[in-house]
RNA sequence: GGGCGUAUAGCUCAGCAGGUUAGAGCGCGAUCCUGAUAAGAUCGAGGUCGGUGGUUCGAGUCCACCUACGCCCA
C-alpha cells in the first residue's frame, strides 16, 4: 500500500517534514559525497552583514538546480561549499555608522585593532538567518565555508600579488580616481555609480583668460590676439586654481568677437548661446589649430604635488584635444589634470597642479585669497567673487547636471589624481577578450554585448584602497620608496623578520608592525593600503583552497569552473574579477558556463529597496506557498536573463498551475492503486493501449527535451517542458483513462493504465527533482523508495532518467496533437451551435490540411467520437460537393520562388471558385501540380505550395484553425434527444450524490419527478432506466416526489425542470 | 554622453531562418465538462506588437533614428 495522499496538501508544511527527514537521514551529506566524475562549481560569496532577500533566492535556486541535475547524473560536485565575502568599505561604513564616526581620523583615534575587530564580528551579524535561509530553500552546500578574511585565504591572495609583481604587472602611478574626502578613500567605479545623481545644482561660470603671448614656434594667429580673452566654461570653479592649460577642438571654427569693449575668443557655434544676441560683433574667424600655442595669464598659481618639480614653461597655454566638444560650454575647455584631465595632461606634457587636498579642503597656499581651508564646494562662491572683482568673470549662473556622491555618506566626490597601485590588466586585453570567447553565456548576448564590451574598453585595475578592513597589500618599502619587495607567502615574511608569525592576525594594524631592517635600504615597512575587496572574491578559485600552499590537486581539477551563476550586475564585478585573475595568472577563463540573471523588480517594475518599502521578504512567500512554488515560479516565469516583475500572486499561480496539477494526478493514482492494492513490478501482464503508448512516448520525449535543455543550461525551457507534460498527463491522459482505473475487472488493460501512470509519475518526480526538491522527494519516497529497499532512499540520490528510445514515437505524438486540435475545434463548433457535449449528435465532418494530419485524426477516431459525443466521423476530401473550396498560396514556399509575383498569384488563387476551385483542390490532393495563368504568365504550383481551405457545409456548425475544419451535424433527432436527456439525468444524480456527501460505493433509492416534462421523463426512462440506475448505483428508481428526508435538487430538463431526490439505501 | 538589454492583451510573459487569422497563463463575463483536481474546455470583451522612417511582393520579427525603463560605463 502507498501512503494515502491528502488532496488538500499544504506545501509549506510538507516541506518542513521533508527537511526533518533529510536531517534525520543525513541526506544532504550523502548527496554532497556522491558521484564520481567531477563537476566544478564556484559559489559567489555573499556578505552576511545583511539579510538574505529574494535576489539571493533566485541566484541560489539557479545555482542549485544545475548542481542537483549534475549530481543525479552521477557527477561529484566540487566546490559545493559556502563562501563568505567579509572585507570592504561597506563593512567599515556599517561600523562607522554604529560608532557615529565621520571619517578616517575618527577611526585612527579609536584604534584600527578594535575597529577591525568590530568589522570582523559584524560580517556574521545575520549568519543565523543565512544558515536557516539556505537550509529552507534547499540550497545544498557544505558548511565547510571559505572565508575571505582568514589567514590562509589572505596568504593565497598574497601569492597572487607576488605572481603579478614578479611579472611587472603591479605598478604605482598618478591616476584620477573618484575620491571621497570624508571616507578618505578612492571609490571603485562600481561604488561611484551607486551614488551618482544627474540633477545636481552647481555653479556655471564663464571665465576669461587674458592672452599674453605665444610659444615657439608661434601659432598661426601670432600676436594679434594679445590682450584678448579666451573664454572657458566650468561647473567646478574650485578646480580653476589647478588649471594648467586651455583646450580647443582642432578643426572647429572659432571667432574673435567684440563685446562691451573687450575682445573675446570662443567657438563660433557657441557664441550665440554664451553672449546675449546683438551684444557682440564678430571680428575674425579661426580654426582651432590656429590658436594652439597661445599663452595666457593664469588666474591663480596651482600647487605642485609632493616631491614634484614643475617646468612652468610648459603651463598656461592653448592645446588641441579630442576631448573638446561643441555640445555645450564655449568650445574652450579648462584643463586641470589633478581633477580629471590627467590623461590629457600627460599627452600634452602638462604638469599636475593641485588646489584642494585629499580632505576636500582648499590648500593653505591660497590663504591670502581668503578661501584656504574651505570645503571645495563651499569655496566655489569665493573663487567666483574673486574673479569677478578682478574682471575675469564673464557670466555666472547655476546649472543642473550629473555629479557623483559617495554612495554611503553622501559627500560630493572629487576627481583626484592620487598615487595608487594598479594591476596592468590592459596589457592582457587581447587575452581577456579571447578567453571570453570560450565561455558559454546564458543569455548569449552578454558575451559579446555587455561583458565583451567591457573587456574591449578595459582599463587598468585600481587595486589599492587606503582603508583598514581588507586584505593587506603585501608590499614593503623603505622610507624613501627606493626599494620595494612583494611578499608572496607567510614563510617568506617569516624569513625576512626572523621569527614565527603563525599566530599573527594578518590584518592591520598587526601586519603593519611587521617590519625589518634591510642592511642596504634601511627599515622596511608595509605600505598602508589594503586590497580592493573585489580582488578577494576574484581570487576565490585559488584562495578557497589555500593554493598553492595546500590542496594543489583539488585546485588543478577545479579550475576553471564548469558553472557559476550570479545576477547581471556582476559583469563588472565578480564575473570580471574572476576572469581577470584567471587570465593574468593562468591564461584561461575562470568558468565555462555562466547563467547571468536579471534583477527582480516589484510588481510595478521598480527595483525593490528598503527605502521604497516595496521589498518582499522570501519568508513571506515561503510561508504562504512554499519553496517549491517559489522556485518553480523563478524557473518558469521568464527567461533567466530578463528582469522580472515579482508578486505573491504570480507564485500562487505557479503553485496552482503546476504543483497542484502534479499533486492531484499523484493523489488520483495513489487513491486507486490503494483500492486495487496495486504494486509496481507485480509480474502481471499489461496490454498497452495507444493512449498508453502516447503517454510513454511523450514522457520519453520529455526526458530527451529536459536533458538537452539542461545540457545547454536552459533551465527555462527544461522547466516549461515539464509543466506542459504534466498538464497533458493530467488533463488528457488521466481524464481519458479514469474508467480504466475504477473499473472492477483487474485485467491487462487496467494493469497497462497503472503501469503507464506510475512510470510517468516516477519519471516526472525525478525530472522535477532539481527544480522542486520537496514535492519530488515526497512523491518519489512514496512511489519508489518506501516500496523498494534496493532503490536509493532519496530522489536526490537517484539517477537521472534515461531516454528509452524504443518508446519514442514522434508519429504517435503528432497524431495525438492532431486529435487534440480536432477535439478543440469540435468543442468550438458545439459552442457556436449552443449544443452541450452531453447532447449526442449524429455526425461530424472533418477535413485536414494534409493527409498525414487527417490520418492522425483517423487513428484516434474513437477517442474523437467519445470526446465530442458524436456517433460518426466522416472525412471530407476534394471530391465532396457539400463545401465550397478556397485556395491560398503557401507563402513560406511561394514567396521565395515567385517574389514580386506573389500578390498577383494570391489574387489568381483567390479568384478560383466553384468547379474550378474544386478541380484545383482535387489536383493538389492527388499530388499533382497546379497550372494557372498569373499576370499573363503560365505558372505552375507544386502541391506543397497551395493551401486548400473549405467553407462550411450547409446546416452544419463549423470551426476551423490551421487548415483543419470540423463541421457538426446539428440535427437532434428524437432518439438523440432521449439519449441526451438520459445523460443529463445521470449527471444531475451524480452531482446530487456528491453534494449529499455520499461515498462512491453507496447505493441509493432514486426519485425523479418532472411536472412539465412528464412526457420526456417517461420516454427517457422507458429507454434508459437501466442505464441510469446502474450509472448512479440506484437499487430502486421511483417516478414521483421524493420523501421529506431525501436529498433533493431541481435542474433544467428539456424545456422544463426535473426534481432529483436521493435516499441512501440500506443494503 | 556611450554600451547592453527590455518595450506584444488589464497583469505576467511567449513568439521571430520575415509569410496565411499575433499566442499562452492569470484576471473579468458567459456557457459547458467533471465521481482525482484549488483543475479543465469553449466563447466573449481586451492589441495602433513603444514611436517614426526604411529594406521587401510581404515586417511584431531585419535596418536607421527617436522615446521610456532597467543595468553597466563615462
Amino acid at each position: 500500500m502507498f501512503k494515502s495522499v491528502d488532496p488538500n496538501v499544504k506545501f509549506p508544511q510538507l516541506e518542513e517534514e521533508v527537511l526533518a527527514w533529510w536531517d534525520a537521514n543525513n541526506i544532504v551529506a550523502k548527496a554532497l559525497a556522491s558521484g564520481e566524475k567531477p563537476f566544478v562549481f564556484y559559489e559567489g560569496p555573499p556578505t552576511a552583514n545583511g539579510r538574505p532577500g529574494l535576489h539571493h533566492t533566485i541566484s541560489r535556486s539557479f545555482k542549485d538546480v544545475i548542481l542537483r541535475y549534475r549530481s543525479m547524473q552521477g557527477y561529484r560536485i566540487i566546490g559545493r561549499r559556502e563562501g563568505w565575502d567579509t572585507h570592504g568599505l561597506p563593512v567599515e561604513i556599517e561600523i562607522e555608522k554604529k560608532l557615529g564616526f565621520s571619517g578616517k581620523p575618527d577611526i585612527e583615534r579609536f584604534g584600527i585593532a578594535e575597529f577591525n575587530r568590530l568589522c570582523r564580528e559584524s560580517v556574521w551579524e545575520y549568519i543565523q538567518e543565512w544558515k536557516a535561509f539556505t537550509k529552507r530553500i534547499a540550497f545544498w552546500l557544505s558548511e565547510d565555508a571559505y572565508i575571505t578574511y582568514e589567514n590562509d585565504y589572505i596568504e593565497s591572495t598574497w601569492w597572487i600579488f607576488r605572481q603579478l609583481w614578479d611579472r611587472g604587472l603591479l605598478f604605482r602611478d598618478y591616476k584620477v580616481t573618484m575620491h571621497c574626502p570624508r571616507c578618505g578613500t578612492s571609490l571603485s567605479d562600481h561604488e561611484v555609480s551607486l551614488g551618482a545623481r544627474d540633477d545636481v545644482d552647481d555653479p556655471s561660470v564663464y571665465v576669461k583668460f587674458r592672452v599674453t603671448g605665444f610659444t615657439t614656434p608661434p601659432p598661426a594667429v601670432d600676436g594679434t590676439l594679445n590682450g584678448a580673452f579666451l573664454v572657458a566654461w566650468t561647473t567646478t570653479p574650485w578646480t580653476l586654481p589647478a588649471n594648467v592649460a586651455l583646450a580647443v577642438k582642432h578643426d572647429a571654427e572659432y571667432v574673435e568677437v567684440e563685446h562691451q569693449g573687450e575682445r573675446l575668443v570662443m567657438a563660433a557655434a557657441l557664441a550665440q548661446s554664451v553672449l546675449p544676441a546683438d551684444s557682440f560683433t564678430v571680428l575674425r574667424h579661426f580654426r582651432g589649430n590656429d590658436l594652439v600655442g597661445l599663452r595666457y595669464e593664469p588666474l591663480f598659481r596651482g600647487v605642485p604635488g609632493d616631491g614634484d618639480t614643475v617646468d612652468w614653461e610648459t603651463t598656461y597655454r592653448v592645446i588641441a584635444d579630442e576631448i573638446v566638444s561643441l555640445d555645450d560650454g564655449t568650445g574652450i575647455v579648462h584643463i586641470a589634470p589633478a581633477y580629471g584631465d590627467l590623461e590629457v595632461g600627460r599627452k600634452h606634457g602638462l604638469p599636475t597642479l593641485f588646489s584642494v587636498g585629499l580632505d576636500g579642503k582648499v590648500l593653505p597656499q591660497f590663504s591670502e585669497l581668503g578661501f584656504a581651508g574651505k570645503f571645495f564646494k563651499e569655496a566655489d562662491p569665493d573663487i567666483t567673487r574673486n574673479l569677478k572683482a578682478r574682471g575675469l568673470l564673464l557670466r555666472s549662473g547655476r546649472v543642473r547636471h550629473y555629479y557623483p556622491f559617495c554612495w554611503r555618506c553622501g559627500t560630493p566626490l572629487l576627481y583626484y589624481a592620487k598615487r595608487s597601485w594598479y594591476i596592468r590588466t590592459t596589457a592582457f586585453k587581447a587575452d581577456l577578450v579571447a578567453n571570453n570567447q570560450q565561455i558559454h553565456w546564458v543569455p548569449e548576448h552578454i558575451r559579446d554585448g555587455r561583458f565583451g564590451n567591457w573587456l574591449e574598453n578595459n582599463i587598468d585595475w585600481a587595486i589599492s584602497r587606503e582603508r583598514y578592513w581588507g586584505t593587506p597589500i603585501p608590499i614593503w618599502t623603505n622610507a624613501d620608496g627606493s626599494h620595494m619587495v612583494c611578499i608572496g607567502s607567510l614563510a617568506e615574511l617569516e624569513a625576512k623578520v626572523g621569527r614565527s608569525l603563525r599566530d599573527l592576525d594578518l590584518h592591520r594594524p598587526y601586519i603593519d608592525e611587521v617590519v625589518w631592517e634591510d642592511p642596504q635600504h634601511g627599515l622596511m615597512r608595509r605600505i598602508p593600503d589594503v586590497a580592493d575587496c573585489w580582488f578577494d572574491s576574484g581570487s576565490m578559485p585559488v584562495a578557497q583552497w589555500h593554493y598553492p600552499f595546500e590542496h594543489r590537486e583539488i585546485f588543478e581539477m577545479a579550475h576553471p569552473a564548469d558553472y557559476i551563476c550570479e545576477a547581471v550586475d556582476q559583469t563588472r564585478g565578480w564575473f570580471y574579477t574572476l576572469h581577470a585573475v584567471s587570465t593574468l595568472l593562468f591564461d584561461r577563463p575562470a568558468f565555462k558556463n555562466v547563467i547571468c540573471l536579471g534583477h527582480i523588480l516589484d510588481e510595478h517594475g521598480i527595483k525593490m529597496s528598503k527605502s521604497k518599502g516595496n521589498v518582499i521578504e522570501p519568508e513571506e512567500v515561503i510561508s504562504a506557498y512554499g519553496v517549491d512554488a517559489l522556485r518553480w515560479y523563478l524557473f518558469t516565469a521568464a527567461p533567466p536573463g530578463n528582469a522580472r516583475r515579482f508578486s505573491m500572486a504570480l507564485v500562487s499561480e505557479s503553485m496552482r498551475k503546476f504543483l497542484l496539477t502534479l499533486w492531484n494526478t499523484y493523489a488520483f493514482f495513489v487513491t486507486y492503486a490503494n483500492l486495487d492494492q496495486w504494486q509496481p513490478n507485480n509480474g502481471r501482464t499489461a496490454e498497452l493501449q495507444p493512449i498508453d503508448r502516447w503517454a510513454l512516448a511523450a514522457l520519453n520525449q520529455l526526458v530527451q527535451q529536459v536533458t538537452a535543455a539542461f545540457e545547454d543550461y536552459d533551465v527555462y525551457t527544461a522547466a516549461n517542458a515539464i509543466e506542459h507534460f504534466v498538464d497533458e498527463l493530467s488533463n488528457w491522459y488521466v481524464r481519458r483513462n479514469r474508467r480504466r482505473f475504477w473499473k472492477s475487472e483487474g485485467d491487462a488493460d487496467k494493469e497497462a493504465a497503472y503501469q503507464t501512470l506510475y512510470t510517468c509519475l516516477v519519471t516526472v518526480a525525478k525530472l522535477a527533482a532539481p527544480f522542486t526538491p520537496f514535492v519530488s522527494e515526497v512523491m518519489y519516497r512514496n512511489l519508489v523508495a518506501e516500496r523498494d529497499p534496493s532503490a536509493p532512499e532519496s530522489v536526490h540520490l537517484a539517477r537521472w532518467p534515461q531516454v528509452d528510445q524504443t518508446l519514442l514515437d514522434p508519429q504517435l505524438v503528432a497524431d495525438t496533437e492532431a486529435l487534440l486540435t480536432a477535439v478543440s475545434l469540435g468543442r468550438a463548433a458545439r459552442k457556436q451551435a449552443n449544443l452541450k457535449v452531453r447532447q449526442p449528435l449524429s455526425e461530424l465532418w472533418l477535413r485536414a490540411s494534409t493527409t498525414s494530419v487527417l490520418n492522425g485524426v483517423r487513428r484516434f477516431e474513437a477517442e474523437l467520437r467519445d470526446e465530442l459525443n458524436v456517433k460518426a466521423v466522416r472525412y471530407l476530401d476534394a471530391s465532396s460537393t457539400v463545401v465550397e473550396y478556397r485556395l491560398k498560396p503557401n507563402l513560406r514556399l511561394v514567396g521565395k520562388k515567385f517574389g514580386k509575383l506573389v500578390p498577383a498569384l494570391t489574387a489568381a488563387l483567390r479568384d478560383l471558385s466553384g468547379a474550378a476551385a474544386r478541380a484545383a483542390a482535387q489536383a493538389v490532393e492527388a499530388g499533382q501540380p497546379l497550372r494557372l495563368p498569373v499576370d499573363g504568365q503560365d505558372v505552375e504550383l507544386l502541391p506543397d505550395e497551395v493551401l486548400v481551405e473549405s467553407s462550411a457545409p450547409e446546416g452544419y456548425a463549423v470551426a476551423e484553425a490551421d487548415g483543419m475544419l470540423v463541421a457538426l451535424n446539428t440535427t437532434v433527432t428524437e432518439e438523440l434527444r432521449l439519449e441526451g436527456a438520459a445523460r443529463d439525468l445521470v449527471r444531475y444524480v451524480q452531482d446530487a450524490r456528491k453534494s449529499a456527501g455520499l461515498a462512491i460505493s453507496d447505493r441509493i433509492h432514486l426519485f425523479l419527478n418532472s411536472a412539465d416534462e412528464t412526457g420526456l421523463l417517461t420516454a427517457t426512462l422507458a429507454r434508459y432506466r437501466d442505464y441510469i440506475s446502474s450509472e448512479t448505483l440506484s437499487v430502486e428508481l421511483t417516478v414521483g416526489n421524493p420523501p421529506a428526508d431525501a436529498y433533493t435538487e431541481t435542474d433544467e430538463f428539456g424545456d422544463g425542470m426535473v426534481t432529483v431526490g436521493i435516499v441512501k439505501a440500506t443494503v
